[in-house]
DNA sequence: TATGAATGAGGATTCATTCAT
DNA sequence: TATGAATGAATCCTCATTCAT
């Protein structure tokens, strides 16, 4: 027997809730001290449920880490790597991450947690990794394109990239209870400065 | 009838070596995964000892993240924010600090672990958060001293520090298994651009 | 999906006889030797479904002291504080009472050992409490009734409910081991005494 | 090397402070929550000591129980059994006896601990059970002279004894916080009914 | 699919007792 | 004799996971 439309809709949105909730949960108090039964809770079904739709906890936090990397991957590669003016482009970048850092404090509590542990937690850290260098790799692109145009002062591009998302994570770890925005966006030019633009 | 010498220092390395071992434990595997038992085991002592040498296993934690700040804050601070030629003593301290920070791979997973759970390890947090504001401070003051020389570009000194530590913080996360520390020093210059040397 | 009214059931007797085994055993061994283990093996469960029935070990020790009192208590205040022979009825409440004394043994010692350590036992020993009031308070008003019918020398009626209830406990503390109600029975004649009947 | 007098005068008392504060913390907290450092630390010795001048905890217990009987033991069989005037006799003997329970709160805490898992303590259970045997024998004797001489009714002397001692101790246990002595005296004459005094 | 009772491995902690100094 | 560090057995409790309904 198929399952309905409806129900399959209500599925998806209760895993979604679950999901969240565990988000939530892992990034505030951690994996030991978050529990099933209390992410159940926080969802709204029994802890019964959680395993209908996640094989075990180790499954829910690895889905609770690498999900919402899915997303927040598009927009911070969301730049263009081939733009003429390379300084604005890296511009219009910084001030898009930087955005995106303040506001990501959640998610990022669990990256952090990941990379901190990442014996621990090998498989979601392999994703994250993977990402960091795709993302490090777009950004380094982009810097070596500013750096032939004569744009940049000549550097190691791939190290500058690697300043560049140390500073963001950085920043993130540092400012643990900044959501403040208006703060975060100080940190552009200082961002700026690591890709050594002429002339500033 | 008071113990003789020999059995206080005998003591005193025993309770070294078990905060060592847990220095090594935790940050390795984290406050949950890192048991009592374990630690014992790897000092080479009964469990019940343990607790001779610490109340319980959250302050033995509190020690383990504590206790190293004390040596690392002295070595960390050893700058002079009243120095003639700021940007040679900037360079130095960064070089120096990039030095530590390359080397400081365990105790710093440690420092990032509570960071990020700064809610469930509050008090060694506050440690933690006391000595970063120290440590701004101080090379906050260096920067200031050299804007007001001239030698720096004039941008908000405290912002300047805090992109610093975060970057520093930044590397120290992302490179995880990087402990060589010929790496780490091609960062030095991208942490100094953070401070806006004028004509480099 | 509710639980069946036959689980229901089997949920019920579970408890049941958990707190069975909790009353014989911390009874017979106190609160300290009784361990949860111990009482979970005894009713046939794992000892982690104790706790499903029962929060912690300070929640069953209170649950085996109080729900058996429901019971014993309206046996006990089964008599008619307004009777009109009040020396018959009297003597019909004290062989009833020390009948029911004789086979409480189980039950009397745990009373005592919270009456014993009422610090350690607040929550238990308050409601012990409460009630001896009120079994003492029932008790005084027959007495006065009988004072005042003249059947009863006049005695302060408080004292003698105090004294009966009294000698009920001690003859519980000190008959330890006499399940043989025969010889419970020979106190009845010494326990009317109390009251003070005329011309016996 | 024999020890000196005043050395062995300062170890007896050391055992004398040992055995009171023993005494003091069974009574209050049970044999289970007095550990032998909490006993020490009261005494102002070290917890090592405690073993110099008692074998182990069990027998630390024994001694907090067995070694007060002695004392009250005369106390409370200090009454002549072959008096001529049995109901002055007894009457003296009760006045006094009221007056000694009234006082022995703490140690009496202790004696109905004992009582209460006397397959727990089976060894100081069976010394308090001894002279409790002696004391009803005694206090039958008494009766039964009464009896004799008609001055009392006629019932079983042994049974009267034993209400008696049940009444008293069962006093202890109701009166739990009442050390106040001029509310104990009002317990007197319902004690003497159970003699049956003629002619009162 | 949803529920939650049942299970038991695992871990922190307490504390009597031993024994070297 | 006095001290207190060392030991590890014992116990409460948590929680992921299984599975019957």
């Amino acid at each position: 027997m198929p399952l309905s439309d409806a129900q399959v809709q209500k599925m998806k949105q209760k895993r979604e809730t679950i999901l969240e909730q565990a988000i939530q949960m892992f990034a505030e108090h951690g994996y030991n001290d978050t529990t099933i039964a209390k992410v159940a809770k926080a969802s709204g079904v029994s802890f019964g449920s959680v395993f209908t739709y996640f094989e075990n906890k180790d499954q829910l936090f690895y889905a609770a880490v690498v999900e919402p990397l899915r997303v927040y991957a598009k927009e911070l590669l969301d730049f263009d790597s081939n733009a003429e003016d390379t300084v604005a482009e890296l511009r219009k970048m910084v001030t898009a991450h930087i955005k995106i850092f303040s506001s990501f404090e959640t998610y990022l509590r669990l990256v952090v947690q990941v990379i901190g542990y990442h014996n621990r937690f090998a498989e979601p850290f392999a994703e994250l990794d993977a990402f960091h260098n795709t993302f490090r790799g777009k950004i380094g692109e982009l810097v070596k394109k500013g750096q032939e145009q004569g744009q940049l002062q000549v550097r190691d591009a791939n190290y500058a990239a690697t300043a560049y998302t140390s500073l963001l994570i950085g920043l993130r770890v540092n400012l643990t209870d900044s959501p403040d925005s208006q703060m975060w966006e100080k940190f552009v030019p200082f961002a700026m400065q690591l890709f050594g633009p002429k002339g500033e």
